[in-house]
DNA sequence: TATAGTGTTATCGG
DNA sequence: ACCGATAACACTAT
């Protein structure tokens, strides 16, 4: 679920919902997601601040908090979603709304909780448990947001090194918030072949790669999430390419399943 | 029952 | 130490 636009919007959940409610107590006791800390160092660290800001670069997020207390740094997984519970407990200000729908009341995958003074709570729901809680994380090692790059910082990210342009595209530390499927249609629309060496790639190919990171990002993020890209329909076995109707192909490029079109993403460089 | 999965990171070889 | 490739991580949905 979560790339930058899913971040960026469970970001503005916490910031319109949980800002300025008094934590009154903590559930950190999953030692896998609130790794590296031990059980109670968040609770110790947080109980009665408040969040006083929410940030986020890339797909991380993170909260400072009241009263010079420590940064509060969430990250989302593969699975993970922010739901926050009003005062009444029972409105459910986050959730499921980038699918198109919201499950209120779903807590079985809770996995951190903070509750507030007023009775209502903020839950990492996260069933793949992938998702991470920890205190000042360190995300001065993230690249420059995907939403906001400038090309200068963009080009070398595309077209130096060896391994996969895919693989560059993802690489967070050279640029925060592409996953999966927003490399698949970055792409895609630049027409430039996923497992092309980055330091093949030419400067018309790199110019095309920024226009289509800013077209995709912008647009997932106007619409509802990268869901509502082009090519997400299309990714699928049987699928065809939705500007000329070629078939998709499937492969394997910087570890992670890759589709791109037979014909329009070739091998060749240039 | 077997497999894939929208992410990160430890580990290993070069 | 840097770069790149791979496996592992935890668990659900299909």
């Amino acid at each position: 679920m979560p790339e930058l636009p899913e971040v960026e919007f469970a970001r503005s959940v916490v910031e319109r919902a949980a800002l300025g409610r008094k934590v009154a107590d903590v559930d950190d006791s999953d030692t896998y997601v609130c790794r590296p800390h031990r059980p109670g160092d968040i609770r110790a660290a947080l109980v009665g601040r408040d969040l006083t800001a929410a940030h986020r670069r890339g797909k991380s997020m993170w909260c400072d908090t009241s009263g010079d207390g420590p940064v509060l740094g969430i990250h989302l997984g593969m699975s993970g979603k922010i739901v926050v519970a009003s005062a009444g407990g029972d409105e459910i200000d986050g959730g499921d709304y980038w699918e198109g729908r919201r499950v209120a009341g779903d807590y079985r995958w809770a996995r951190f909780t903070l509750t507030f003074v007023d009775g209502g709570r903020l839950m990492l729901v996260d069933p793949r448990r992938l998702g991470r809680v920890r205190l000042d994380p360190p995300v001065e090692k993230l690249g420059p947001d995907a939403a906001t790059i400038t090309e200068a910082a963009f080009f070398p990210a595309v077209t130096g090194g060896t391994a996969p342009v895919k693989a560059r595209l993802m690489d967070q530390h050279l640029v925060a918030g592409i996953g999966n499927l927003l490399a698949d249609e970055i792409l895609w629309q630049a027409k430039v072949y996923p497992g092309l060496r980055a330091d093949r790639v030419t400067r018309p190919q790199a110019k095309r790669l920024f226009a289509a990171a800013r077209e995709a990002v912008g647009g997932a993020l106007r619409d509802g999430g990268v869901h509502t890209l082009a090519l997400a329909e299309h990714r699928r076995p049987g699928g065809r390419c939705p500007n000329d109707g070629a078939p998709m192909v499937r492969g394997t490029v910087g570890g992670r399943t890759t589709w791109w079109c037979s014909t329009e993403q070739v091998a060749t460089p240039g």
